[in-house]
DNA sequence: CTGAATCCTTGACGATACTG
DNA sequence: CAGTATCGTCAAGGATTCAG
């Protein structure tokens, strides 16, 4: 059973839940780049996340392992190498995603700020 | 001008600026309800909200009105009245809300949880 | 390369009471 | 009715260092 945090509490309202999922600084990116990217190793996502600590971005992804959002393979070699991957559930929330960098870009630019292009590393 | 929020840091990624624009508590679940009612008033709001203090209340609607998402009317009246709606920059999120509705209530009868419905006052 | 350990700051949010 | 005021908690997130 995943791990619960903080703010998930009783009533199960879906818009809550959806965005209690993806809420933490660095979720909604992360869940974005694999979507477009597929496989990603730990640096090459941390490379992407400019401020992002290893040790927050280590507990984001834990959670969205729990929330059974990725998977996390690890290959018994030297140097250690991971990979994470969205999981069919992770790969359902796309669409949300999508609609959310699109409009996220348009207010950037109505509000002046060209949005840093989100493409494939 | 808006005031800023801690979270509003420099890189803009449109899909953080989206997240971080509906983080809190309650912000989607306020922008779905004046999406599906219109107009309301505040403690029509409050009544929906189960768990949410006055004081939690208020500050999230600044918040939304600072980002241009609502607008606040305050009639003279006693007793006093104030009406919250939609801009036309909070209507253009709908289709985003609606999503996020539909895709957490799959989510949660998934878990076996039976979401609330959230349907017009 | 992929983290874990430790320590610390801060601001989101809660509880309760009060008011024009 | 629609908030404010005051006080407090707690966990998210940051900084830095170390390790298999």
């Amino acid at each position: 059973m995943p791990k619960r945090r903080s703010y998930d509490e009783a009533p199960p309202c879906a818009i809550v839940a959806t965005l209690n999922l993806i809420n933490g600084r660095w979720k909604g990116v992360i869940l974005y780049y694999l979507t477009v990217n597929g496989t990603m190793r730990f640096n090459e996502l941390h490379r992407h996340l400019p401020g992002c600590t290893p040790r927050l971005l280590t507990k984001q992804l834990r959670e969205l392992e729990d929330d059974c959002f990725i998977t996390r393979t690890v290959y018994a070699v030297v140097p250690p190498k991971v990979e994470y991957a969205l999981t069919e559930e992770g790969r359902s929330i796309a669409p949300i995603l999508m609609q959310m960098n699109d409009w996220g870009a348009r207010w950037l630019q109505r509000r002046g700020l060209r949005p840093q292009s989100n493409e494939a590393a």
